[in-house]
DNA sequence: TCTGGGGTCCTAGGACCC
DNA sequence: TCTGGGGTCCTAGGACCC
């Protein structure tokens, strides 16, 4: 079987492009929520030397010097953009498994090597034709190997876009020969750090070492991984998302919080988003986890860090249990006088509604007649009104504690706003997203 | 010197990813 | 002054069981 992995060029960043074609050409740098790190550049901020992640404040300057065009993130928009590419690619592949919002693997029964590279280009061609956003196509045997091919279509501009591992023995070694160890997919510094003790130092060289031997230092992980390598699948492509096990919200503050009210908002704000998702998944939690954090940045500032759970007796998705719940955590775990930088929400032991309802008779949830219709309404409400219209009292008014998001687009504001008359789409592809 | 041998389930923490 | 957010998987170790 080939695969392919579809990865949008510089996807945040080739959004706000597509939203504003007077943007091509200009160099583009996307923040994180809160303003805080740089996470897209297009092609221009990369060659004027713009780091991945960086914090904005360390790069600021050399923005304005530059005349580098800054956005603050805003994902809804981009998950519409995610939507329409994957919708595209659905028409190519026979299997396709979204993998994260920007990128996706492809299956393609039975086709010989020779028309990988046509096919790729013709799947590129029209993606970008109908959503403007470009992408780049990495075609092999394996995912891992597919992942690899698909970093090299992005940086090798000859390649066209589009890079094909060859699946013999030879092709395949001779592509990954003087690729560091460290570049695979899946191996992250620690990983890199115990091959190279064993004088594992290149691609190649994981994919020629003996399986067992790599078993005995890097685990199961990284025998999965040498056998990927010589073109053994030991990753499928999943297609049918699988569910989820957690849900979790989480936001830095816009400057530092102690005050506890402000914290209780935050937090309550948080866990009635976190019901939210549940809701639109169709999903009960049967515990909520409190996270407090201070910032790190600053060690000579208190230190506290704390995850506190709750159970959800009987599970549910009812905005007013878990922010409750949520509240009941928090009271035992928040420090007086300690100055927060971040908090969250994260739900777990996760299960469908209808199976909640079914294994817990007389505590089923729905046994309240009102409780559902009441959430349906609010989400109803919600959608139609937008996000928050209608919330809970305790999630607060002033929110003097919010996130930074100074520099969004006004492209991308009033994409937001217009999604029902957004360009006609293909039937929704049933993929999950790991946002 | 030597301490049964499997199992399962749960949790915490590490590692990695986008 | 200013440093993101949301996930998954694996492993080790403890509790408990036959």
């Amino acid at each position: 079987m080939f695969r392919a992995l579809a990865d949008c060029n510089n996807f945040y960043a080739s959004c706000e492009r597509a939203l504003d074609p007077s943007l091509v050409g200009v160099p583009i740098v996307v923040l994180s929520n809160n303003d805080g790190c740089v996470v897209a550049r297009s092609a221009e901020s990369k060659a004027l030397g713009i780091p991945m992640g960086a914090p904005y404040f360390q790069v600021r300057r050399l923005c304005e010097a530059h005349g580098i065009r800054v956005f603050s993130s805003n994902f809804s928009v981009y998950g519409e953009f995610s939507e329409r590419v994957m919708s595209v690619l659905t028409e190519h592949a026979r299997d396709i498994e979204a993998y994260s919002i920007d990128e996706a693997f492809l299956g393609f029964p039975d086709m010989p090597d020779a028309d990988a590279r046509a096919l790729g280009l013709r799947i590129r061609e029209d993606v970008l034709r109908r959503t403007g956003i470009p992408v780049s196509l990495g075609m092999g045997a394996t995912k891992v190997l597919c992942k690899l091919a698909n970093e090299r279509a992005k940086s090798d501009k000859a390649s066209g876009g589009v890079i094909v591992v060859p699946s013999d023995a030879a092709g395949r070694e001779a592509f990954l020969r003087g690729l560091p160890v460290g570049s695979v997919w899946g191996v992250g510094p620690g990983l890199a750090a115990r091959m190279r003790a064993h004088a594992i130092l290149t691609a190649a060289d994981l994919a020629t070492a003996d399986a067992s031997l790599v078993r005995r230092f890097a685990g199961v992980v990284g025998e999965r991984l040498a056998l990927e390598l010589r073109g053994v699948a030991c990753h499928e492509i999943v297609e049918e998302a699988s569910q989820r096990k957690s849900v979790m919200v989480t936001r830095s503050f816009g400057r530092p919080v102690s005050d506890s009210s402000e914290l209780e908002e935050a937090v309550a704000a948080h866990a009635a988003r976190a019901a939210e998702k549940l809701r639109q998944e169709g999903l009960m939690a049967s515990a909520v986890i409190v996270l407090l954090r201070t910032d790190k940045h600053r060690p000579e500032a208190p230190q506290h860090r704390v995850d506190e759970s709750e159970p959800l007796e009987p599970p549910t998705d009812d905005a007013r249990a878990v922010c409750s719940a949520a509240s009941r955590a928090l009271a035992r775990s928040r420090r007086d006088g300690v100055q927060y930088k971040k908090a969250g929400v994260l739900l777990l032991g996760l299960l469908p509604s209808a199976s909640a309802q079914m294994t817990l008779p007389g505590l089923t949830p729905g046994a309240d007649p009102g409780r559902e219709r009441l959430m349906k309404a609010v989400d109803a409400l919600n959608a139609r009104l937008g996000r928050d219209a209608v919330r809970l009292a305790s999630t607060g008014f002033e929110r003097k504690w919010k996130a930074k998001s100074e520099m969004r687009s006004e492209a991308a504001k009033e994409a937001e706003g217009e999604a029902p008359t957004a360009p006609a789409k293909a039937p929704k592809p049933r993929i999950r997203f790991h946002e």
